[in-house]
DNA sequence: TAACTATATAACTATATGGTTATATGGTTA
DNA sequence: TAACCATATAACCATATAGTTATATAGTTA
């Protein structure tokens, strides 16, 4: 397909958005992703892992965890994808999805006791 | 729907930025996109209403035909759609296409004798 | 009015895809 | 090594949707 489309698709799924939201504002593992949308593990990964494939996001192992984080290449090469991210922060649900995010990273972890 | 991720699906199909990539050249009716984009002419008017329901474009009725053109306000609101579209001008197929749309302004046109 | 034109719509098919459940995998701890 | 943990993956289901074919509709011309 074409890469233009594929990289919009990506984009254009809520669930997707929400997680490419969150990302934007650092390096998260699965767990907390799950924690902050409350989608299941599975769907999580599902997802990141579709991301993954078309180098929206990086990913880098670490122990118990994978922690994702955007590329900047994708967000350099791309200027629309930079205002997107700009003007989803302040719509709904993506602007309490980051509500939350705050919260939780104030939390301790649920995921592992080694993590909190 | 989210109304953000319902745009968002609005310009992750192909054939429909296709049409959006034509609309943001000018005012163009249904058999002007069909001849361009070489598209059936019901898929033309079944993606054109979507756009419309969505308020990506207008459309105006004149004789034989129903001329359709971008809406303006959407492009003022969601500063993503203009970087979107200006990006696109530059990779395949838009940038193709835009260059049969000049072609076909010189030709006469197929579809009804007197506009040509 | 009758024939014609562009467009809209209905019915249908094929396919893509998001989500779930269950299980596998690979690394960690005791 | 055995138990444990987060993550990845497989199989499956339900739904959404792009495209086609055939037909309806609304306006135009003679």
């Amino acid at each position: 397909m074409n890469k233009f489309i594929e990289l919009l698709k990506a984009f254009s799924d809520e669930t997707r958005l929400r997680i490419i939201n969150i990302l934007n504002q650092g390096e998260y593992c699965n767990c907390d992703i799950e924690d902050v949308l409350e989608i299941s593990q599975a769907n999580t990964s599902k997802h990141l892992k579709k991301l993954a494939l078309l180098d929206i996001v990086k990913s880098r192992k670490e122990s118990y965890w994978t922690y994702y984080s955007l590329n900047e290449e994708i967000l350099k090469n791309h200027e629309f994808i930079f205002e997107l991210l700009k003007e989803i922060k302040e719509v709904e649900p993506f602007k309490s999805d980051l509500k939350k995010l705050k919260i939780h990273e104030q939390l301790p972890k649920k995921c592992h006791i080694k993590k909190g």
